[in-house]
DNA sequence: AACCAGGACGTGA
DNA sequence: TCACGTCATGGT
């Protein structure tokens, strides 16, 4: 078994499945995972299932942006007390209202012109899976966010390389730092079991990992592993 | 009181 | 291509 997944089969065996991603009508904690947030639904892989959990995710995707999600989780409430966590219901905001219900979580200017040009986006889509290549060309939507919204929301494999995947990877010495984006995610998407419930526990798992072990601390996963890749 | 949080964009080299 | 400044609130 090569590093990647040996890797995720440690991280599994400690935390367990952690029921990404959170849903607002999804009424299920899990208590294996760090601070007070709700909506997580472990073991639980049927999620979205309708167009307006699909939507939430994107909505979500967008305003986590180097945001924590106890912030996001609550602006994403307010736009729920909007009826605006749907794709007509945040049609009939204003702008300043949108800022307003997402205040909370941060650039709330840039996000509201965000949410709007996704918003655009979501309507001519009628339905369809996106392309990545679309999603990137929505102004507010990086490749971080495009990989949420494809894993997540339309259950497409598409590897999420966030912060702490570099960091944690880096450290092993399994990726090196002058690999981009695309490259890191070609080469762990090669490594890995073509499986989407992989895919989405295996970056479920990294973040959960991440706060477990912020920067500087020590992290049992790493000690553990180093010198014992055998590819 | 500095630092981080489930990044992306615009600019200039 | 890529390094850097900017965006902003909330929690530790």
């Amino acid at each position: 078994m090569n590093s990647f997944m040996k890797i995720y089969r440690k991280l599994f065996d400690s935390y367990g499945p952690q029921g990404w991603w959170p849903l607002l009508s999804v009424d299920g904690t899990n208590p294996t995972k760090t601070g007070a947030v709700q909506g997580y639904h472990p073991g639980d892989y049927t999620y979205p299932k309708d167009e307006q959990q699909q939507f939430e995710i994107c909505v979500g995707a967008i305003l986590t942006q180097n945001t924590s999600w106890t912030s996001v989780e609550k602006a994403l409430i307010n736009l729920n007390k909007s009826n605006a966590l749907n794709l007509k219901g945040i049609k009939r905001l204003s702008d300043g209202k949108i800022r307003e219900r997402i205040k909370v979580s941060g650039y709330y200017n840039q996000k509201a012109k965000y949410l709007k040009e996704f918003i655009k986006f979501y309507e001519s889509l009628q339905g369809k899976v996106p392309s990545r290549e679309a999603l990137l060309e929505v102004k507010g939507i990086g490749p971080e966010t495009a990989d949420s919204m494809l894993l997540f929301a339309f259950k497409t494999k598409s590897f999420i390389v966030d912060s702490y995947t570099k960091r944690l990877f880096l450290k092993l010495g399994i990726i090196d730092k002058k690999m981009n984006y695309d490259e890191i995610q070609r080469f762990i998407e090669e490594s890995i079991d073509d499986d989407l419930t992989v895919y989405q526990e295996y970056h479920a798992l990294l973040v959960e990992h991440a706060k477990r072990f912020p920067k500087g601390e020590i992290d049992p996963i790493i000690s553990q592993f180093k010198g014992t890749s055998s590819s």
